[in-house]
DNA sequence: CGTATAGTTGATTAGTATCAACGCTAGTGG
DNA sequence: CCACTAGCGTTGATACTAATCAACTATACG
């Protein structure tokens, strides 16, 4: 496993990569504005924020935990694609989520970590140890309600995923999964039809539940139903939302 | 769909069913200890949620709010079974959770709920208005903490619930459904052995993504191998845990 | 340019769903 | 008190979706 960079949040927190993190309304502000824990923040606490935090660039396919390790941080992406994953003693895996910028990860119960992490292509992560996080917290109360907000959040894009692992089809995963991307690009206010799939078909069969073969061939199927296109294999075109709307349902095809 | 009678938050909110919810060190306060929220508060913390709540009894099989309802309140169970639960149009269903007393439920985002609740059994539930638990969230830091800790703690077992549902055979499944509620015992002091199985075969189905037959039939498969034993059709006797585990872990047979 | 990796497509198999029948239990009414 | 009925659970036969096994193609990399 690759030592990751990680190794200053006590030492030198303050300046790294450039950033200078104590400036208030500058550029700096607006990038950890970006992450994940700092919407509906005053500049201050954003301040109190980044000067506990440790900012990193990482490549892609880096593990910064495993299942099971010590949870010692807490981690919100600036920018890049991660995934987590649970993994089976036989080496099956289910990818739990994948996560994008602005997503939080890293909570645990009691003390270990749920699952693993790993960048899906070269990203920018800021990391908090559990303790200081823990005590901004209590200081910041917006910042417990940010946290408890995101949590509940995830909860229920969980209990979606339930749904759709236990009750669809191939089809009806396939096309809900491109229509949440599509959705998370429209929410930013980007275009929400030509998606990106930075992840492998192996890491989107382990997100669906279904085997890399599926996912290709179900990726076929829509395109020759001309629902969605697919000019080059990581971008997916949504020709008609509508259709695949019905589709991701059980409505439709 | 039933009318139940929660209609009282605001109105007598002290005194209800025969609880006097204002004597701190009685039976009463330690009912409402049972509840979720309360772990490590104090008495006078606790005393002041008592006030917030309001306590009822249903019967089972009672609809306490539907996936989409606008979300009012959340609850927490004193007694009794419940399920939540997504449907999809068809008709197709994925049992999100089954909750028992201490469990807490009804989080929601954007003021809508993401399940429908009903009780599998008679239950006791306490009811707070999202108001007036927002307030008092402010107030004890130790409510906010414990709720987050909570919803942190459903969340990881919702990503287990999606490696069941995307990885899992149907024998795995079943097995790790029964080592779940066993352990739940055992983490209260009660003996891990004979399960109760509260919920249908079609409400278990409905948990697991397998269908009433399946869930059935591997039921009858671990008890020819002597795994467990089925004294009725619902209780379980859990004969070998360890080769249970290695069962649900994918290691067994 | 050759090789390795990711993705696609095809043939076959396997696991679970579906369809169907039957048995058991509990509640009901004579 | 006992027969009847309804609903739940079990068991069996068959069908079907997606997995597995296998080959081939396209893309990226040295």
């Amino acid at each position: 496993m690759l030592a990751h960079p990680f190794d200053t949040d006590d030492a030198r927190p303050a300046e790294r990569d450039g950033f200078d993190l104590n400036a208030p309304p500058c550029r700096n502000c607006d990038v950890v504005r970006e992450i994940a824990f700092c919407g509906e923040l005053t500049y201050d606490e954003i301040r109190r924020l980044a000067s506990a935090r440790c900012h990193v660039h990482l490549p892609a396919d880096v593990t910064l935990f495993r299942e099971g390790d010590a949870a010692d941080h807490v981690y919100s992406i600036a920018s890049g694609t991660l995934k987590l994953y649970k993994l089976m003693s036989d080496g099956r895996r289910q990818i739990v989520g994948f996560l994008f910028s602005g997503d939080m990860f890293g909570l645990a119960v009691d003390g270990g970590y749920a699952y693993t992490a790993e960048t899906v292509t070269p990203a920018q992560i800021c990391r908090f140890t559990h303790r200081k996080l823990d005590t901004l917290r209590g200081e910041i109360p917006r910042l417990e309600r940010k946290m408890f907000a995101m949590a509940v959040r995830d909860l229920a894009a969980a209990q979606e995923q339930m749904l759709l692992l236990g009750r669809k089809t191939a089809k009806e995963r396939v096309a809900s999964f491109l229509l949440k991307l599509s959705c998370r690009l429209e929410l930013r206010g980007q275009p929400s039809s030509p998606v990106e799939l930075p992840m492998s078909r192996a890491d989107i069969a382990d997100y669906l539940g279904l085997t890399i073969e599926t996912v290709s061939r179900t990726f076929t199927h829509l395109k020759r139903e001309g629902v969605i296109g697919l000019p080059t294999a990581d971008h997916a075109l949504l020709v008609d939302t509508r259709v695949l709307k019905d589709i991701s349902e059980g409505t439709g095809r």
